[in-house]
RNA sequence: GAGCCGCUAGCUCAGUUGGCAGAGCAACGCCCUUUUAAGGCGUGGGUCCCGGGUCCGAAUCCCGGGCGGCUCACCA
């Protein structure tokens, strides 16, 4: 239970002592127990603020040959005891993995091996030792010192089950990492495929950068914002929906290659493809267009599954996809004829395009009234309908409506259409990149258009940002841009079935209150 | 936002037709100096998610609420 009552009430501490006594479950009250024996005699382990640890648990088992009856020291998290009398095996828990401690009495005296006898798992101990290998052939470190870093007063989980409580493990997530050596190796990929992406952008001259999280408008995506409040400048602010009309401001500025990794936040649905933060990189570079974005986008993921995985082909959720480049390209135009969609090259004008809807059925797929709905969004629709569940393995679905791409350059001779892809894995959008419309004046009639979209009660639609046309009126070299979704690629790299399982702290709702 | 499902010991889970709240692991005591889900003997541990209702009697049935999971909707 929370207790949110008002400091200096001083009546209420004896209670308190009494509920909590009550509220401690049997483990908790004799850890407690033993905790204040230990501090009693002076051997506080809260008290201790060093440990030299020499040696990691797979290192141990990796170069046994040469480390066997050398000195070792290790620490970690008692995760087993097996005490067999005058001796006992401890599971020691570290970072990489676990490995075995042998204690005997012979070796630490009596004393001393009676208190190592009271020490529980889930206990923070450091080793000190040499490595021997026991008669069933276990690699193990013979105990010649053990001292006691840090009590848990809590137990752990059950030691087989573990932890499966899917709310337990994303509340308590460092108990999730303790019990499930999974999930720790899949934010080592995580990092694995984080760092991958940076190497492979610093590499190619990319400069990080960092553009603000609050600010007056959220631009540049479609999706709703949360709101929040300056109190030093008494102003309405917004979380960030996207980074790229302030990367493009960098452009102008003459950066030439730009990207930046970190949260956006859309405060819309939660699901498992969906957290409201997510991990975004957005890049853009000058002088280059959606073709070359295509080529980045293809060889910077698979470059970042040979790091993570050490192949460009994974196993996602029992179907095998192929991340090597060169990746399908197909208009979508093409994606919906031939997954039994219509031809919309034949589908001249917005009337034409709202009869054929009706048609097809396309009501769901629609975001507003058939009625607003041009040419493009109808496109669109039927491209959601027919063509997106298809694309399995990394496709690159090219050539976008104009309606729906309010930042995008037109093709040339065809101003229907723009210059704009979207990545599908798995039948999920995986990237969104486009040559980046610099006309500022056919960008301020794009705003407008949004505007009027937001009218008719699109609460997604782009703001419109005049300090962004703004900089586009000093000048943006033709810039090809990209954004991919981090934690949707960690998915597919980790076979991950929900976007919680690749962020470490999800979002949930407080359990009280 | 809608539908379905779940919530019982620290953890993983049983709990029959509404009739004294159960197991394994973990804990506590004893035995055991190369075990590994160690083993043997014994003991303790519960706000059955919360609040109402029906009933002689509710973990169980009914109503309301909370949190979570899944599916759908929403989500460039």
């Amino acid at each position: 239970m929370t207790n949110d009552k008002a400091s200096g009430d001083e009546a209420i501490p004896e209670q308190d002592e009494a509920a909590q006594a009550r509220a401690l479950s049997e483990q908790q009250r004799i850890r407690r127990e033993k905790l204040a024996k230990l501090q009693a005699e002076g051997r506080d382990p809260f008290a201790v603020v060093k440990f030299d640890q020499t040696h990691h648990s797979a290192q141990i088992k990796a170069e046994f040959e040469r480390l066997e009856n050398a000195p070792v020291s290790v620490a970690g998290r008692i995760m087993s005891f097996r005490d067999i009398g005058k001796a006992s095996f401890v599971d020691l828990q570290d970072r990489d993995g676990r490995v075995q401690i042998y204690v005997n009495a012979d070796e630490l005296g009596a004393e001393d091996y009676a208190r190592v006898k009271t020490y529980d798992m889930g206990d923070l101990v450091g080793i000190e030792g040499f490595v021997f290998k026991t008669r069933r052939g276990e690699i193990s470190v013979h105990a010649k010192k053990v001292s006691l870093l840090a009590k848990a007063l809590e137990p752990l989980p059950e030691k087989f089950h573990g932890l499966k409580d899917p709310e337990l493990r994303y509340r308590r997530r460092y108990l999730d990492l303790v019990m499930n050596s999974q999930v720790m190796d899949t934010f080592k990929k995580r990092t694995a495929i984080i760092r991958a992406v940076r190497e492979y952008l610093d590499e190619r001259g990319y400069l990080e950068v960092e553009t603000p999280v609050l600010s007056t408008i959220a631009s540049g995506a479609a999706a709703r914002p949360f709101v929040t409040k300056s109190n030093a400048l008494n102003l309405q602010l917004f979380l960030r929906i996207a980074t790229e009309l302030y990367l493009k401001r960098c452009i102008v500025g003459g950066m030439e290659r730009v990207y930046e990794m970190g949260k956006d936040f859309r405060n819309e649905g939660i699901d498992i493809r969906h957290n409201p933060e997510f991990t975004m990189i957005e890049l853009y570079q000058a002088f280059a267009d959606y073709n070359d974005m295509m080529e980045l986008c293809e060889n910077l993921v698979a470059f970042a599954a040979v790091k993570a995985t050490g192949s460009t082909k994974v196993n996602y959720q029992g179907t095998e996809i192929e991340f090597a480049a060169p990746w399908r390209r197909l208009t979508m135009i093409d994606a919906v004829r031939t997954n039994g969609g219509p031809d919309f090259s034949t589908v001249r004008g917005d009337e034409e395009a709202r009869e054929l809807a009706k048609s097809l059925g396309l009501g769901e797929e629609l975001k507003k009234k058939l009625s607003d709905c041009s040419r493009g969004d109808i496109l669109n629709a039927a491209f959601e309908k027919f063509a997106e569940k298809n694309l399995v393995q990394p496709t690159f679905i090219i050539d976008y409506p104009t309606e729906i791409s309010p930042l995008t350059k037109q093709k040339p001779g065809d101003p229907t259409m723009t210059e704009r892809f979207e990545a599908f894995v798995y039948g999920r959008e995986v990237a969104n990149a486009y040559s980046e419309l610099n006309d500022p004046i056919i960008q301020l009639d794009r705003f407008q258009q949004q505007l009027r979209e937001r009218e008719l009660g699109d609460d997604e639609a782009y703001m419109l940002d005049e300090d962004f046309v703004s900089s586009l009126e000093v000048g943006m070299p033709p810039t090809g841009g990209m954004g991919i979704g981090i934690d949707r690629i960690v998915m597919f790299l980790t076979d991950a079935y929900s976007i919680r399982d690749v962020i470490l702290f999800p979002t949930m709702k407080p359990q009280e209150g």
